[in-house]
RNA sequence: GGGUGCUUAGCUCAGUUGGCUAGAGCAUCGCCCUUACAAGGCGAGGGUCGCAGGUUCGAGCCCUGCAGCACCCA
């Protein structure tokens, strides 16, 4: 027997072990002929990371469908795996050698790595953990990190074949560096956000005396390296000015005026100073001029770089005499900015300042603002692989869910640059490119395979790239490389071969340019084929104003604090833990105890999943509000004491039920009756069933999870297990009968179990252990069980129709209870006019559930109407209830609701009317919809006359 | 500037190829501790579907314009 209270936490933990030990989550072999392999790679988590809303989220919906497919039958693979997320791990650790005074480099290259590695043996396992506390059932004992041989095998493979056709290649270019990790970085981790800052007016004078132009910028100190001035080629004011000279202040050098349309002449002044090794759009104006001679004769060609790593002013090369003023030399990009403003502003040369608005590019780990800078880097060449990419989406290969993600994948693809992959950190794939002294590069698999391919001896010194590769490079080939790719260094191929391509991808939109294109070009070039078949994009996790969940708001949400409950102080603690500012922290200190002033209660995982399947609607965020989560943790509460009463009543009964003999509908044992409820809620069941697999195949979660959630509280709960009640405990029902409802009740919650197993597996299995056995199903676990399929013969016309006749009389004479504020359990004598002979057959047959139900004292059927007293009045259909209202119900209140009704009817009525009197809609409309309202003018004219008939007479009184 | 969405009850959201009185949960208001469940039961109130046009017999849904909001890219 179950225990009295729903205790998510005591079931949950004992599951969770059980199935992993079992060895469930490992694929099997597929159980029916017609059913293929499933497989979902997971988004590899940061493998240090711990677990947020939006994972809580995203695994909640891959772990359904995995365990939708699993009991289908299918041969299901949810690839487990984290990710070794190079720049973010290593700052961590980098972060844990300042607070003891150190730096990477006092370590070296090795013994930081080691740190690292120990790093993510003592953390690795939380967000694992984690997952697992979530429910979800990833195959572990194949469980995949980025950085393990295998994927490092492969990374290494799919570098040197990219290399080796050209597709990767190293440049010297223009890219986004991070002068705080000095790295660069690529365009997706640039956030770019407007910010408060000032523009600049600084005049250059004209070298043939006639004045000066004036330039705007919002980064003045980039002047040192200024090639040119631009202006519009069709702007009148400059025309004539372009091949003039200005000089460049403070730095004595003579740059030229040159016609270029990136200068927009409704900006600022019209003219803008060039600085392309400082700015992405002013590089591009040098590459269209760097051929004049006027600039190709200046220092560098016009590409003057004047930034150190660390975005200081640099010092002078040797040969360079004194290309940067010494002045600046060695001051931070900021510092330079002040002073080189104020030398302006003392020799006359500053025109102006104002506040100015400008969009502020930063690293998104490290937050640092980004400089354009021009360094050597790795790139692969993505044209090539985009075409296919945007292909395989044309054609359907690939389908987005929502369809409209894919405009924002096409519109990025046909506009991608080409990819800088290396990074100048440690933590990561060290790029598989050795140098020779000259410079040569020589790229291969190892260092023996590049001395083998090129003759190079054994004592021949090669120096390896010190760099390492984006961790995007080795995300992109997870859905092959997890599966043992390459073949030729794996024993094992059968996975692959199973399992790619995978079967859907669930992932966030902000990933789409960094993950999901990325694994599509990979995948088309490298397997020949998609790596998944459908990509479902959900949206972000947000907070219950709408606001995104940020530490530094404060307001983020644990997934395990929602399953566990947490105090309101740890809670405090927790969101507070490690701010940089003590005010911001008080004020979300502060937000917090208003927010939550007893802290969160524990709902348990199968409450936290059911609410993020209910909320997955398509195309828009969700807002995460705790009332939600808490209604459906009411909902487990709920089935958990239906199921309860459900084994009250069959556990030990006599004569279990035996379903397999009538499986098949028409061969029903002689020792059972079916009632009209027993086959109306079957009914229903099945039609809740054919929704549910409707909804999950289109992954419209919600409407999945709408439909359990409604036909388990408001037609099994609300109505069947009532109706249940007078037939197992009444003395009237047969044995027969009595045995039909507890057949009934029993298949009818095994059925509703595994159906909702995908969403909250928790509660499910653990009623389900109980429960199954008595209905007649065997099986060690309702994970490895059957879902549910929907059979046609279950309909029931009849038992439909008799069953929403039952409803209607019940809810009318509760109506009246209701409305009348007679208290519910008040036993009421019913009297019954214009009744049929089906109506009275009826009453016959569903008196005890009347009685029950609508506490009707007694049921009184009238041959003859006017020997009526008094009444409130109900209408089932052309049946009408009568309550005497004698010492019960007020006069005047019940013609106010007769009044209300009538209104109504009359309005409606109306509505019909003018319809049915316009000819076009009579001519043009479906014969099958103007018989509609036809039949419904009819049914409301009956009720109106009725009810207009009751008024009267009351009114008389 | 370009792109993609969104706007339906006090709140959060469904609403499928256009067709019954636009639904649900939460919140609100009554009555009830009825032997599975007060984390509950029974009942009630609450909407000019952002605004303005158009197409149609018929529009929350399709078309045009406008307003507001959000996100992405530059």
């Amino acid at each position: 027997m179950l225990d009295k209270t729903y205790d998510p936490h005591r079931i949950e933990a004992q599951w969770y072990q059980r199935w992993e030990d079992a060895g469930w989550f490992a694929p099997r072999e597929q159980r029916d002929a017609d059913g293929g392999a499933y497989c979902i790679m997971i988004p590899p988590p940061n493998v240090t990371g711990s677990l947020h809303m939006g994972h809580g989220f995203n695994n909640t919906l891959m772990d359904a469908l995995i365990r939708y497919h699993r009991m289908k039958g299918d041969r299901t693979l949810w690839q487990p795996g984290t990710d070794h997320a190079g720049i973010a791990t290593q700052m961590v650790v980098e972060r844990q050698l300042e607070a003891a005074g150190k730096t990477r480099h006092d370590l070296g290259r090795d013994a930081f790595i080691d740190r690292v590695w120990q790093w993510k043996a003592e953390s690795g396992g939380t967000i694992t953990r984690q997952l697992r506390r979530l429910g979800s059932s990833l195959d572990w004992q194949h469980e995949r990190f980025t950085m393990d041989e295998g994927l490092s095998n492969a990374v290494r493979e799919v570098f040197v074949r990219l290399f080796e056709e050209g597709l990767i290649y190293r440049g010297k270019r223009l890219v986004n560096w991070d002068p705080v990790l000095h790295t660069a970085v690529s365009d997706l981790e640039v956030i770019s956000e407007e910010e408060a800052g000032h523009m600049w007016d600084m005049r250059y004078p004209l070298t043939n005396g006639t004045g000066h132009l004036t330039v705007s910028t919002t980064r003045p100190e980039t002047m040192l390296g200024d090639c040119a001035v631009a202006v519009n080629p069709e702007d009148e004011r400059y025309k004539h000015l372009i091949g003039e000279l200005v000089e460049l202040p403070l730095t004595g050098r003579r740059i030229p005026i040159v016609a270029d349309e990136h200068a927009d002449p409704a900006f600022g002044t019209g003219c803008v100073k060039i600085t392309p090794a400082h700015d992405f759009n002013d590089h591009a104006v040098w590459l269209r001029h760097r051929d004049e001679n006027q600039i190709a004769r200046q220092p560098h060609g016009g590409l003057i770089n004047i930034l150190t790593p660390d975005a200081a002013i640099r010092d002078n090369e040797p040969d360079e005499d004194e290309l940067i003023p010494c002045a600046y030399v060695g001051l931070d990009r900021y510092e330079a900015r002040k002073r080189i403003v104020a030398d302006l502003d003392a020799l006359g040369l500053l025109a102006g300042v104002k506040d100015h608005k400008l969009m502020v590019p930063r690293g998104d780990r490290s937050g640092a603002v980004i400089e354009p800078y021009l360094t050597d880097q790795w790139y692969v060449k993505i044209g090539p692989l985009a075409e296919p990419a945007i292909e395989a989406v044309e054609d359907g290969r690939i389908r987005f869910v929502p369809d409209n993600w894919k405009s924002t994948y096409f519109e990025w693809m046909r506009n991608i640059q080409d990819w800088c992959i290396s990074r100048q950190i440690w933590w990561g794939h060290r790029i598989p490119a050795w140098y020779d002294a000259e410079g040569n590069v020589y790229v291969g698999r190892s260092e023996d395979e590049v001395r083998t391919k090129h003759g190079l001896a054994v004592d021949f010194p090669l120096t390896q790239d010190p760099d390492v590769l984006d961790t995007w490079f080795s995300s992109a080939l997870w859905p092959f490389s997890t599966l043992g790719w390459p073949p030729e260094l794996n024993r094992d191929t059968d996975r692959l071969k199973a399992f790619y391509p995978t079967s859907v991808l669930i992932t966030g939109f902000d990933i789409i340019f960094f993950w999901v294109a990325r694994m599509i070009m990979m995948g088309l070039k490298f397997m020949d084929a998609v790596p998944f078949r459908d990509v479902y994009i959900h949206g972000l996790v947000r907070d219950a104003q709408g606001d995104k969940m940020s530490k530094s708001k404060g307001n983020v949400l644990d997934p395990i604090d929602l399953i566990d409950g947490i105090e309101l102080e740890p809670l405090v603690e927790k969101r507070t833990r490690g701010m940089m500012q003590p005010r911001l922290a008080e004020k979300i200190a502060k937000q917090t105890r208003k927010d939550f002033p007893d802290g969160i209660p524990a709902f348990g995982t199968d409450a936290l999943r059911f609410t993020f399947a209910a909320l997955a609607t398509t195309g828009r965020d969700i807002k995460f509000d705790l009332g939600r989560i808490e209604g459906y943790r009411n909902f487990c509460n709920k089935l958990w004491n239906a199921s309860r009463y459900v084994l009250m009543n069959t556990v030990g009964a006599p004569s279990p039920p035996r379903p397999e003999q009538d499986r098949g509908g028409d061969a029903t044992p002689t020792d059972i009756e079916l009632s009209a409820a027993d086959r109306w809620i079957t009914a229903r069941l099945h039609q809740t069933i054919a929704a549910v697999r409707t909804a999950i195949d289109g992954y419209r979660f919600d409407l999945a999870a709408q439909a359990i959630y409604e036909f388990t509280w408001s037609q099994f709960c609300d109505w069947y297990l009532e109706l249940a009640k007078p037939v197992l405990t009444g003395e009237h029902a047969s044995a027969a009968a009595k045995r039909g409802t507890r057949r009934t009740l029993v298949q009818t919650l095994e059925t509703l179990l595994r159906l909702a197993h995908p969403f909250m597996p928790f509660i499910t299995e653990e009623i389900w252990q109980k429960v199954a056995p008595l209905a007649g199903v065997a099986g060690e676990t309702i994970m490895l069980a059957p879902y549910p399929v929907a059979d046609p013969a279950t309909a029931d016309a009849d038992a439909v129709a008799e069953m929403e006749w039952v409803q209607q009389f019940i809810l009318g004479v509760r109506r009246i209870k209701g409305e009348m504020n007679i208290p519910p359990g008040k036993p009421l004598p019913v009297l019954v006019a214009n009744a049929s002979a089906r109506d009275r057959q009826w009453i016959d047959i569903a008196r005890p559930y009347l009685d029950f139900l609508a506490r009707t004292e007694s049921i009184t059927v009238l041959d003859d109407e006017a020997d009526a007293p008094e009444s409130a009045i109900a209408l089932v259909g052309d049946m009408k209830i009568l309550i005497p209202m004698a010492g019960l119900i007020d006069k005047d209140a019940e013609l106010k609701r007769l009044d209300k009704e009538i209104g109504r009817l009359r309005a409606d009525i109306e509505r019909i009317e003018k319809k049915l009197a316009n000819p076009s809609f009579v001519d043009k409309a479906p014969a099958a919809v103007v018989q509609k309202e036809r039949d419904r003018l009819a049914e409301q004219g009956a009720a109106l006359s009725q009810l207009e008939a009751q008024q009267a007479k009351i009114a008389r009184i």
